[in-house]
DNA sequence: CGTACAATTGAAGGACATCAAAAGCGGTGG
DNA sequence: CCACCGCTTTTGATGTCCTTCAATTGTACG
């Protein structure tokens, strides 16, 4: 924290009293007992510095890290160093699930910012959700929800313009951001990303996401500058984006509906 | 069927006695008790022609559709007509699995071959997990599984060139057409897309396929004409690819570790 | 105040798209 | 069996969007 008066790299709002795991993950809505369970079989926090790995791609995938505070990001390296991201993960995302145990992980996760995840282990996990299914339908949810966030990437990076699919990602993180923390009604927010991120998630050089970026800025739709991301006109970011935020909001909320 | 040598339109290896549901999706493993649960469960089977939406983009997702027989594909499509394939569904596949109810589909499904789906009820399936976790879990794994499939798409459309992303998907649809038929050993297969299909699912056009093709046929690798495809040298494939096969088949399998 | 990293700008080249036309294949009906 | 039709594949010419390489400027932070 620098004293900003921008400020999303923190805590989410409201934690499990017992563990201490966000409620926007796992936990959203469990009878007391079931939280306690669940801190009984977490084996600890830890803390990530920024630009560390959480998760190394081919490491194998012995636990599920629950990101508790702090921004991070998947991503996958080809052989020659080419770098595709994945996923921008925020504050009580689940990281690393992956269906069994004995795989490796075909992709790595790096924090973006300290970062402090919450570890249980996969075996610990099996049994969870043998005493409360509940939260294996959960998981369900949350991975179903990953999977259709990446197929909206898949979209806009196979059949979008440069404009289109910078314009695509910023909304995606401003309207993600706003659930978040619903107190801000700001169209001003720090997003702890370089350019590179950017056309490392897009599918595009940094230099050319730089052009891209002033000419929404002449065009009066978007400011990005040294991290700090200013929405001018968002009806007309919605529109290049082709995105109804109405329906990405509700599919990137983190709480199960009735 | 048209009495072709080759044959992988048809019915996968080994169904549910009680219900036709194959063992591949969500019964693998179940015990006899459980199937008769979900075949209690579902509520009838449907025959989708080629060519026809299983499921239309912007539909309310009331159900989950258990891919019998045939293949389809999930594609989306932006306000021009652009469109974007995300992935192509083999026999076995569970589609249309949205985390909960009250949502609408953000993307379609469409069958490339007559196919045969079976039709759970969302409400139901809900009541058929509470009965039976490990259907849960199960659906958490199906899940997670093609959001892995999905990461590896994206990194091939943002980070691959033509060449590297058509042999991405042909060496994707070879492995996952091997694990589901283990019995042929064939490096020949009938692939019921077009070009133009492929160039859907790559961000490519169909005309910069065939080009990208005729080179691939050049240079030994592989042949694709009019639905039938040849894989001439696995390993070069896999090279220009830049995919594992071994990890690959691991990612894909469609049954569960013990 | 200096250093490291990020952003910006320019020039040149290449990969893929677009448009258009011809040829090939498969199914249908005479 | 042949002729026809629609769909798919193939090929060519031209344009453009994005990349690459390189140099400069700007910003944050110790």
């Amino acid at each position: 924290m620098k004293g900003d008066s921008i400020d999303n790299s923190g805590e989410i709002h409201g934690h499990c009293p017992t563990c201490g795991v966000p409620h926007v993950a796992l936990c959203e809505g469990r009878s007391s007992e079931t939280l306690q369970t669940i801190a009984r079989f977490k084996s600890g926090d830890v803390l990530v510095k920024a630009g560390r790995d959480v998760l190394r791609p081919g490491e194998p995938c012995e636990s599920i890290y629950n990101l508790v505070s702090g921004w991070a990001f998947l991503y996958k390296l080809l052989e020659d160093g080419r770098r595709q991201i994945l996923h921008f993960a925020l504050p009580g995302a689940v990281l690393g699930f992956h269906p069994s145990e004995g795989m490796f992980s075909t992709y790595g996760v790096e924090a973006l910012t300290d970062s402090v995840v919450c570890i249980v282990h996969h075996s610990e996990l099996r049994t969870l959700v043998r005493e409360h299914p509940e939260i294996g339908m959960r998981l369900a949810w949350l991975s179903s929800r990953d999977r259709v966030l990446a197929y909206d990437k898949l979209a806009s990076i196979g059949r979008q313009c440069a404009q289109e699919r910078v314009a695509h990602l910023i909304l995606e993180l401003f309207i993600r951001f706003r659930m978040q923390w619903p107190g801000h009604k700001i169209e001003e927010m720090l997003l702890p990303l370089t350019q590179e991120h950017i056309g490392d998630a897009t599918g595009l050089t940094g230099v050319h996401v730089n052009r891209v970026l002033s000419k929404l800025r002449r065009r009066g739709v978007v400011e990005f500058h040294y991290r700090r991301l200013r929405i001018l006109d968002p009806d007309k970011l919605a529109d290049i984006a082709d995105i109804d935020p109405q329906v990405m909001a509700l599919w990137t909320r983190q709480s199960l509906p009735d």
